[in-house]
DNA sequence: GTGAAAGCGCTAACAC
DNA sequence: GTGTTAGCGCTTTCAC
């Protein structure tokens, strides 16, 4: 059987509360006992039970990790890299994919609340706190952090891109290539990243003059196939754009495919530039160009802020804004009609 | 402050035994006070500890998952549809990624165990028990599944596809459409599942009375570039094949990037096929052919057998082979110059 | 049918 | 410096 503190405390000879003394290193045990009870401890291979000293120390050492869907690369990288930060930390992550759905993440929230978590990292949710589950953690007095998502509303530790800027860089860009009808697909309305990205999108063609058309905003879902009928419809449209800003490397590589299918030959009829820069944009011919959100900053902001909340270690609420940069690969250029 | 069973019992007029028996569904008791007692567990919102249960109940509920790598598509994948198994049957998953390396292996490893889990689900380690974390498993009797790995001197649950019928299937394809000189690039050989796959292709040859040729096996690592790297040197090596068999859909690409860049066409000049059917075969232009390994099953099994394993319900090992399946898209055709 | 009581392995006063 | 002891929230005999 596993030894415990017991076992340890016989074996050396003295009470288990000194056991425990060495093992946590608190109060005062002299030199000669602590080596007796380490050594006793190697030979043993002893080790202290999580469980049993979260029972009463408070603290699992393990995390809730809750996001829409581990298969979209995008949020598969985030969870690696807030793995690899906690993992250095000493805590370890359990994930929940949600698949956006609010049912699940209700239900994963306590799920993981009735297993002691020490904290939650939150990457779903709409815009408004009734629609998550930050509500219930929020009133457990539950360490959370929001990754990629926002709660303008709430006191709540955040990392996050600039997406207004990155909308701008990227339309920016297609200006600058010289496009000025210039479409945006961007996923639903009441998530506040696209939006945001959005608002930079119309910035940018304000700050070169060039006159919003209402028609060049196309909203879709998440999937690669929305990418793909979105663009489908915009190039059957009657005055088809000649650039494309699409809110993320998904959408735009079905807007890529589309436009193959379609004939449309990427970036020559049509340049297309994506957002979150994943593995998926060096795969796909052309390269995609792309606005890069800085993931493994991402991830290793957000574990180090649920875990010094955790620890107590922090005051104040953080909102942290990473820059997004603008990375320039195949699928944007100059558009083949100048006007 | 959470409810404990103690305020429960309190408000409920009964002893926390009671409640508890309510709780579990065992021993006798009488309707009302079930009754009662299920409606004041309402009031409170009440959620039994699952930490002090798992003190004295023995399980927690939680099992660990250890991969190379999360941010690998294969393998999110795979953690994806296990981890929606697990929650249908009421288990978390924490995840571990390893790198390949073996230290992490063993220090996730220890750390799961410290936690109580009450099982592991293994998808990386070499071919043999000593270089990988299943001593120590076994040894502490916590049950472990293999998935997408295999371990043949051991008895262990298993899960994985049929890598030997895959690598003959591939090969077959390529055979089919008349193809002669085809070349395989395999991940290191001290993987089972690799030399497999090499082992199918050989047979495939056989069965076609192709003569097999030792330098048309190029070994590499598991990264795209690895993929490019092995591919360039086929391409420029005297006298190419006219076909790939890439033993993953990550190094298939890496070969159809480093066929585009030397100008090399596919499939016009030269067929590649992989293995995997990850997301992304659909993304490259060509889209990938490929072997498809049936990964939500997999992921579904593995669940199924570590659980099982875990509630005592299953008694002899199992080794689940799965059969993998033939996609045809567009990077493989006949060879340009018919022999 | 129900409850008292003894743990599960550990931490944290507090006493010596 | 070290040991005693009272929990943490729950399960589980074993009486009644």
């Amino acid at each position: 059987m596993k030894p415990t503190i017991y076992d340890v405390a016989e074996k050396s000879g003295v009470s288990i509360a000194t056991v425990s003394k060495v093992i946590n290193n608190t109060g005062r045990i002299s030199k000669s006992t602590r080596e007796k009870v380490t050594q006793i401890m190697n030979e043993l291979q002893y080790q202290p039970s999580i469980i049993a000293s979260a029972l009463t120390g408070k603290i699992t050492f393990t995390f809730g990790m809750i996001i829409p869907d581990l298969a979209n690369p995008f949020f598969a990288e985030i969870a690696r890299a807030v793995e690899d930060r906690a993992h250095e930390l000493g805590f370890s992550m359990i994930i929940c994919s949600t698949d956006n759905s609010l049912d699940k993440e209700l239900k994963y929230t306590s799920l993981l609340l009735n297993k002691n978590v020490d904290g939650i990292i939150l990457a779903t949710g709409r815009d408004h706190e009734r629609d998550s589950s930050l509500h219930e953690i929020i009133s457990k007095k539950v360490p959370v952090v929001l990754i990629a998502r926002e709660m303008p509303a709430l006191a709540i530790d955040t990392v996050l891109v600039d997406d207004y800027l990155g909308g701008l860089q990227a339309t920016a860009h297609l200006i600058e290539q010289g496009h000025q009808r210039i479409a945006v697909i961007a996923e639903y309305e009441n998530i506040m990243s696209s939006r945001e990205r959005v608002r930079g999108y119309k910035a940018a063609l304000s700050n070169a003059g060039i006159p919003f058309d209402e028609s060049m905003i196309v909203n879709c879902g998440h999937s690669i196939d929305d990418g793909k009928q979105s663009m489908r419809s915009l190039i059957q449209s009657g005055n088809p754009p000649t650039a494309i800003f699409a809110c993320n490397d998904i959408i735009a590589i079905g807007a890529i495919q589309a436009a193959r299918e379609l004939e449309v030959k990427v970036p020559d009829h049509m340049s297309v530039i994506g957002f979150d820069n994943t593995v998926m944009a060096t795969l796909i011919a052309p390269q995609l160009t792309t606005i890069a959100q800085p993931i493994k900053e991402m991830g290793r902001y957000a574990a180090d802020l649920l875990i010094s909340e955790i620890k107590g270690t922090k005051s104040a609420k953080q909102r942290i804004v990473l820059l997004p940069e603008l990375v320039v690969r195949q699928s944007t250029g100059e558009p083949q009609i100048a006007k």
